[in-house]
DNA sequence: CATGAATGAGATTTCATTCAT
DNA sequence: AATGAATGAAATCTCATTCAT
């Protein structure tokens, strides 16, 4: 005669499970997973250390269990709900929105990226691979398909490589989001993202180069 | 009369330094800097433990002392003993090297920049800057003088911000090269670099988009 | 609801603070503060070496801890609870009282004494302060008021000054004591405790000089 | 072909080994026999370190050797030196005189004493001895002998106890030394050592109880 | 003799993990 | 399931001593 039912178990126990992995993001991402102790992520949840040992084998395995908690893959459902955009018009609005989602994105998780960064080089690949889905320019493929879509009707370049361009447009913002969020904390120019979002948009679509013209056959 | 002369001991000394760092940034490439003992790394470099302990003051010093060794700021030598471009054409050509060199710049030092990641968020302040400066991405204040240039000239678009895009083009490269080589050690994209360098600064100079070569002037 | 009432746990962390203050306070008697080990101290104490570090924050530590658990100050008290002495008589008696007291305290504590000596010059001063409350001589300023006291009444000279005086006696066996007891473990003179007490109270009171026997001559 | 002399060549040695001695002395009154280290030791020789071991065969070795260097037997010397006194006011001059001398004394190496006390207890017994000559109340045996002649001679109480008493009188003074200038370096009583030693003199010579006045005489 | 780099044993302290309650 | 005291391996760092130069 179980005083819960099995249902409500494993929910408690996810519920402890999330509230452990939950503590030891935040503990990990302030002192770093070497750094982190267990007794400091147990306080943080509210529990004994010990306690800990019931639902976590060990310290490791808390990190490789920490992105699947917080892994909501928010910049590939915004890509992917999204209709095709069919003008460059309605792409360069796209990617201002999705570039402006990936900034959001980046600063609200900036104290877990740093764990990131700080953990993936001497984690198991297994782990890495979970981890690496963490990163937002994963949404990539969504937008590889896009610009393929863009090349194909024709408002995109017809040399363009979609795949290296899925992934430049990202990597414009990814150095100022990693070094000015996550690494160091401190502006590399002396912009914010509003203006930083659209001349690297701007960049991507337009070029350094001027377009010759207004052309009225353009 | 001292058996040495003083120039011979610095000479010396300085050798064994630079020993100890190479086999502390072999070590720490390796384990991370938190994962890295002094034992492992005393005897990478051939020493008792106790010797690392004559030429610095402690693990963590030899962790502020590593770049200074390696950091030579070869981009930023690079871009300021080439003449200043003059046409688009010159720009890509100089963009195509700065690009190939920072490529090869990361690729060479990979094992040290893991450690760099690894390290960097919770580092103290000042070793935090000193780490800094070896991001080639710091050779951007040279890259923003040419482009006002051309901005100047005329052959860069009027409304370019130099600033933000001087950071925006490596910033494109970067996390190619810090996913596939730092952090992953596994390319994201079916493409050598021969491909994807200039596959980035067209984009960066030209657009996504098409130019309009309609014009008879194009 | 807790296995253990919160009562019965302080009762029992009390016992273990007890119990390696103990161990530590015999093994740095034997060994003086510098020479003993964490080890060596968690061995006398029946636990593992980290274990001592649950209860005390260092070594350090463990010596300023260590007076506090043995301090009790019986000669002051002994002293408080005397009635004031009316007499020489009753004077000369309760000295001798308490110059046995106090050679009986030192020589329980002697071992402890060795410690005090060996550490005291180094600590800190904050830790120096709450030695001193050790010195048996602190009950110096009870027997200054009973000075005072014989001063007023009468029965101790006019020009006496206690404070000065309250110091004087106790010092007169303290460096027997001290020599004897803690720093040599040899007899300094030929006389047992029971010829050095008297003698010394008699000097004190009556000086080495015959007193004139109310001879008429005098 | 010895470019210097034996001779010469000894005395340098017992030069060398005068500084080393005297170096050693201030560090250990610095910092205790054990945080002394020999680099600091050597350096405050204006040697290096290895050289300490050209007239020294260890660390401890030192500290055994510290003594005969510091050992003046001044006070020893004073005693033997003045005339046997033949009336109490000669005796209370002279042990006003040697009062002061040992003030004088124990203020001046107070430094020392600290090492004194620090490592007294946990040498060898040999070295133990040797150190214990260096103990101002050593000179005990001088006094011993005056005090006997005036019992003998009848100006002191006969059944004075003249080996307990030449030990009690420089205790009498010893202990606020001690506390004041070795252990603590603060002030017990608001007096200065003119006041202190001559009525430490006074109640060891004539006692805390006033003098039956009563004779016409007196 | 002088030097001081090299050594490595040993000390303190931390902390992941276990387990009796 | 929860606890947290106990553990002891392991890490960093110190320093007396040696020895090649």
């Amino acid at each position: 005669m179980p005083r819960v039912t099995a249902a409500a178990k494993a929910r408690l126990e996810g519920t402890r499970r999330t509230q452990i992995l939950a503590a030891a993001a935040v503990v990990f991402a302030r002192k770093g997973f070497d750094r982190a102790t267990v007794t400091e992520i147990a306080r943080a949840a509210g529990l004994a250390e010990g306690s800990i040992y019931n639902y976590f084998r060990s310290k490791e395995e808390l990190l490789v269990y920490i992105p699947r908690q917080l892994a909501q893959p928010v910049l590939a459902a915004l890509l992917e709900q999204a209709p095709m955009p069919a003008t460059v018009e309605e792409m360069e609005a796209l990617l201002l929105r999705l570039a402006g989602a990936m900034v959001e994105r980046v600063r609200t998780h900036s104290r877990f990226l740093k764990v990131f960064f700080s953990a993936l080089p001497y984690l198991s690949p297994a782990a890495r691979d979970t981890y690496m889905q963490l990163l937002p320019m994963y949404a990539s493929s969504a937008l590889e398909r896009m610009l393929r879509e863009g090349v194909r009707t024709g408002y995109l370049r017809k040399d363009l490589n979609p795949v290296i361009a899925a992934r430049v447009l990202p990597g414009m913002l990814m150095f100022f989001l990693m070094v000015q969020e996550v690494l160091t904390g401190r502006r590399m120019v002396p912009y914010g993202y509003d203006e930083i979002i659209p001349e690297a948009v701007r960049v991507f679509l337009y070029g350094a180069v001027p377009r010759r013209r207004a052309s009225p056959a353009g």
